[in-house]
DNA sequence: ATGGTACCCTGAGAGC
DNA sequence: TGCTCTCAGGGTACCA
C-alpha cells in the first residue's frame, strides 16, 4: 500500500496519539516481522516519550525522549488503527502493540514486509542516510534528479524506484508522475541530462510532476478509486485531454508499469 | 559498479 | 464450492 504520500497521511494520523505522548507498554504479539524484533524492543521504548513524528521517504520515525529513535516501515501491507480505549481484543495480523499515555495505537501487517526498531541515532542510521532527498523538500530539484540520473543506463522508471535517486517514490505515483511529465517509462534515465550534466527540458518536468503528484495524493482519501491516471487502468482510455491511447502494461524490473504509448514519449 | 532476478509473506481475485 | 494460479503500492540478497 504505502508510498510516500500514504505513509504521510499515517504520520498526520499518528501525530495526536503520539507526539508528546509516553510508551507505557510495548507489545509484540510475534518474534518478528521481516526478521526478528531484538530482545530490548520493548525495554528501549516504554517509559520514553515522543517528541516528534517524522517522515523520512516510506519510514516514519519516532523521535524519543531518550534520544533514541523508533523506526517502522509499512512495507506492502502494513497499517496503524488508533484506538481511545485499550484494545480488547486483536484482530489478524495485529503485531505489535504501543500503549501510549492517552491511545493505543496497533501495526497490523498480512505481509510482514515492514519493520520496526530501535535505533540509537536516526542521524547516522546507514539505512536512513543512504536515501535521496526528499521530493517535496527544497533539496529536490530538477537539478539534483539529474546529476541522480546521470550515467544510469536503466530505464527511468526502475532509476525512479531507486530510493537513492529520489526518497519515498514507489510503483504507483513513479508511473504516475512519468505519465504527467509525458515521459516514456522506458526510456534509458542518463538521456534526462543533457551533456554538460544540466537537466534537460524533461528532467525538469519529471521533477515538477513528481512534486505533482504526490502533493495531490497527499491531499486525496485514500479510498479515492479515481484517483490514478495510468495505474491499475490495463487496456482503458488514457485519461489525458485529446489523447486517444489505450494504457499499456509492461514489466520492468520484476514491477508492472503501466503507461501511455501515446502521449508518453 | 550496475542492473536484473528471486525471494520474503499473505490475501484477493480470476479462471476452471 | 473449491481448487489453482497470478498478482499485489516494499526492500534486499545474490547473480552476471
Amino acid at each position: 500500500m504505502p508510498e510516500l504520500p500514504e505513509v504521510e497521511r499515517a504520520r498526520l494520523a499518528l501525530r495526536p496519539a503520539m507526539e508528546g505522548s509516553r510508551f507505557v507498554r510495548v507489545m509484540t504479539r510475534r518474534a518478528g516481522l521481516r526478521s526478528a524484533f531484538p530482545t530490548d524492543f520493548a525495554v528501549r521504548l516504554e517509559g520514553h516519550t515522543v517528541r516528534t513524528l517524522e517522515r523520512r521517504a516510506k519510514s516514519l520515525i519516532a523521535h524519543l525522549s531518550s534520544g533514541e529513535a523508533l523506526v517502522m516501515h509499512l512495507g506492502m501491507s502494513g497499517s496503524f488503527r488508533i484506538s481511545r480505549q485499550p484494545v480488547a481484543s486483536f484482530q489478524a495480523h495485529d503485531h505489535v502493540v504501543f500503549e501510549m499515555s492517552g491511545a493505543t495505537v496497533v501495526f497490523n501487517d498480512p505481509r510482514r514486509f515492514g519493520s520496526m526498531r530501535v535505533v540509537a541515532d536516526a542521524a547516522a542510521d546507514p539505512a536512513l542516510t543512504a536515501l535521496g532527498p526528499e521530493p517535496l523538500a527544497a533539496a529536490f530539484s530538477a537539478r539534483t534528479l539529474a546529476a541522480a540520473l546521470a550515467g544510469r543506463r536503466t530505464s527511468i522508471k526502475a532509476a525512479l524506484l531507486d530510493q537513492r535517486v529520489v526518497a519515498g517514490l514507489g510503483n504507483i505515483y513513479a508511473a504516475e508522475a512519468l505519465h504527467r511529465s509525458r515521459q516514456s517509462p522506458r526510456r534509458r534515465a542518463s538521456t534526462l541530462v543533457s551533456r554538460s550534466g544540466a537537466p534537460k527540458p524533461e528532467a525538469v518536468r519529471l521533477a515538477k510532476a513528481i512534486r505533482a503528484v504526490l502533493t495531490m495524493a497527499i491531499g486525496l482519501a485514500a479510498d479515492d478509486d479515481d484517483r490514478f491516471q495510468v495505474y491499475g487502468r490495463e487496456g482503458l482510455r488514457c485519461r489525458r485531454r485529446g489523447c486517444t491511447g489505450r494504457i499499456r502494461r509492461v514489466v520492468q524490473a520484476g514491477r508492472s508499469t503501466f503507461y501511455c504509448p501515446v502521449c508518453q514519449r
